[in-house]
DNA sequence: AAGTAAGACAACCGCCGAGAT
DNA sequence: TATCTCGGCGGTTGTCTTACT
C-alpha cells in the first residue's frame, strides 16, 4: 500500500491532541511549530498547532461572552483600523484575533448595518458588506483596498529620507480614507507594544499576565524602542489623526 | 417530529514579511 | 545577494447547533 509519508489530521482537535500540545508547549515553549508538531507526535501541521495554541490553549485566553465594553471597543477599533484583527485583539486582553473576527462577522457587522446611517455610517477602512457566498455575514467589500501588512521599516526609511517632512507638511488635509490607504497604522501602533502604546484606549479592567510574559525585552524590544523613537513625529501625527478621526466620528470623549 | 435555513465558530488556506543560510 | 523556511495575518470554508416552518 502506498501511503503519503505525511499523514496529517484535519478538522476539529481532540482533547488528547490538546493535551499533548499543551504539555509540549508548557515544557518547551512556543515557537518552531513545525518541530512541535513532529516532536510532540501530533499529526498536525505546524501552523495548525500554532493556531490551536494561540486561539484556545494558551493560558489567559478568554472565551465566550463578549461584554458590551469589549463590543464597543471592537467597533471603535474597527472604525479606526479596519480588519486588522490582530491589532484589535491586542487591545482586548485575552481575546484572540480569530474570535474577534468571528464575532465581527457574525454579530457586529450585521448589527451596524441595521443601525441608522447617521453617526456610525462612515465607511470603515475596509467597508462592511454582506458576505457574498451565502449572504451570511459581513466582510470586506470587493472594491475596498485589501488591508495589507506594510513594512514599518520601509515607512521609517521613507521618513528618514525626507527628514520626517513628508507627513508634517500639509497632511492635515489628507482625507482619512487616503490616510488609511496610503499609510499603514498597524506597525506604528504595534511599536512599543501594549504598555507603551496609548494611542488607542485599552480595556483597563484586566491585566493578563501572559501578555507580559510573552513580551521579550531583549534585542527585539530594543529594536522597537529604536523604531518608536524614529517614529515619534509620526506618532504625534497619528495621535492628531486619530483625534481628528474620533472627532469626525463623534468619539471625542475617547 | 422532521426538514430546512440561518447562525456561530473552529479550522484551513494562501499570501506576505522577516530572518536564517 | 538569492533562496529557503517559518511565523503571522486576514479571508474563507466547513461543520455543528439552533431557530423556524
Amino acid at each position: 500500500m502506498v501511503r503519503s509519508p505525511k499523514e496529517v489530521n484535519k478538522g476539529a482537535w481532540s482533547r488528547e491532541e490538546d493535551d499533548i500540545l499543551s504539555k509540549y508547549v508548557v515544557i518547551h515553549g512556543e515557537g518552531k511549530w513545525q518541530k512541535v508538531a513532529q516532536n510532540a507526535g501530533l499529526k498536525r501541521c505546524g501552523k495548525s498547532c500554532r493556531q490551536r495554541w494561540l486561539n484556545y490553549l494558551k493560558p489567559g485566553i478568554k472565551r465566550g461572552h463578549i461584554s458590551t465594553d469589549e463590543e464597543d471597543m471592537i467597533i471603535r477599533l474597527h472604525r479606526l483600523l479596519g480588519n486588522r484583527w490582530s491589532l484589535i485583539a491586542k487591545r482586548l486582553p485575552g481575546r484572540t484575533d480569530n474570535e474577534i473576527k468571528n464575532y465581527w462577522n457574525t454579530n457586529l457587522s450585521k448589527k451596524l448595518q441595521k443601525q441608522p446611517t447617521s453617526s456610525s455610517s462612515l465607511p470603515s477602512p475596509s467597508s462592511v458588506s454582506l458576505r457574498h457566498n451565502h449572504g451570511k455575514c459581513g466582510h470586506v467589500a470587493p472594491e475596498a483596498p485589501k488591508p495589507r501588512r506594510l513594512k514599518a521599516v520601509h515607512q521609517y526609511k521613507i521618513l528618514e529620507k525626507n527628514s520626517g517632512s513628508e507627513y508634517d507638511q500639509g497632511s492635515d488635509e489628507t482625507s482619512i480614507a487616503d490616510f488609511f490607504i496610503d499609510f499603514d497604522h498597524q506597525d506604528q501602533l504595534m511599536v512599543g507594544d501594549d504598555e507603551s502604546n496609548s494611542k488607542i484606549p485599552q480595556m483597563e479592567d484586566h491585566k493578563v499576565s501572559s501578555t507580559n510574559s510573552t513580551h521579550s525585552s531583549s534585542s527585539p524590544s530594543d529594536h522597537c524602542h529604536l523604531l518608536a523613537e524614529k517614529f515619534d513625529p509620526q506618532e504625534i501625527l497619528l495621535d492628531v489623526e486619530l483625534k481628528k478621526m474620533a472627532s469626525f466620528l463623534g468619539l471625542e470623549n475617547d
